[in-house]
DNA sequence: TTTGTTGTAACCATTGACATTATAACATGA
DNA sequence: TCATGTTATAATGTCAATGGTTACAACAAA
């Protein structure tokens, strides 16, 4: 199991639209082309992210904006924009367990809380992370580039 | 995206070795019972958590003994054992970003850091938890229902 | 040698990820 | 208004993974 390109897609479209903005417009066809994928790809991830509020993107005329400061998208606001986590879940059960057994029929109160402590691990740490961290490291690797 | 069942499954499997042991022979189809799902998908990660060797399986008669204690098997070694994670990266990326891109070509190394911590946030508590925790959990549950 | 069990191969159905083409909707500048 | 460039979305296709099922070989013990 991974957590689907899409993620990482979605910070790599973020990193662009904070690096390009001045210097050209980034359009869906750009991105496709720095990330080496089809603009029809970028464009889903997109609506995700608009859908989410993050971002707008202007129809005809192409462009990105964000809704917020980099300071305040965390990366798990955008894995959550984009990750389809049924029920808010990153755990699956097998349906219908079988009642008449004492494990069955327990198997969820078992360890529905531990697997949520598992859960939000994962997510506390991705709240630590902001687009603006991003900003910074890709300057850094920039800057570290021309040396 | 979700984590497959497998590993819920897997959990399920050690609490009903444990709960039924001095009972009953526990096996591929009094567990395929409890579950409700076929007696081939438990061979399938019965074989898996012995590859991992955290337990034999007798085959002939039937039976099945964990290698360790329970409080040395955590929620982290079956998860590792079950989940057939590419590389050991939960987090994919997409293939052959753009190198003629500055931030293309420097996408990983922008991300790569982050992404393992968020990854080590999970796993570090998947590794607070050991199979003991399960044998009280459940035998609590089992004391409750006959309140 | 019979019985009960595990090990595994060979399928099948369903779903999701990712890709691709085509076309409609839309905004802007000429 | 119209041409142009862009986004939005539907329709399709391919591929891999999940979960299921049947069948049968391998094996251990009574």
């Amino acid at each position: 199991m991974q957590i689907s390109s899409r993620f990482t897609i979605a910070l790599h479209i973020f990193t662009c639209v904070d690096v390009f903005k001045d210097q050209r417009k980034v359009t869906s066809d750009f991105l496709a082309g720095s990330i080496n994928t089809n603009p029809v790809i970028i464009r889903k991830i997109l609506t995700q992210l608009k859908n989410a509020g993050l971002i707008t993107v202007a129809r005809g005329t192409g462009g990105i904006s964000l809704t917020k400061e980099l300071s305040d998208i965390t990366f798990y606001d955008v894995y959550e924009a984009i990750e389809p986590v049924e029920n808010g879940d990153l755990f699956h059960f097998h349906e219908s367990p079988n009642p008449e057994c004492p494990v069955g029929r327990n198997i969820h109160a078992l360890l529905d809380d531990r697997l949520k402590a598992i859960q939000r691990a994962m997510e506390d740490e991705m709240k630590r992370y902001t687009l603006l961290d991003l900003r910074s490291g890709i300057a850094d690797l920039l800057a570290k580039e021309t040396e």
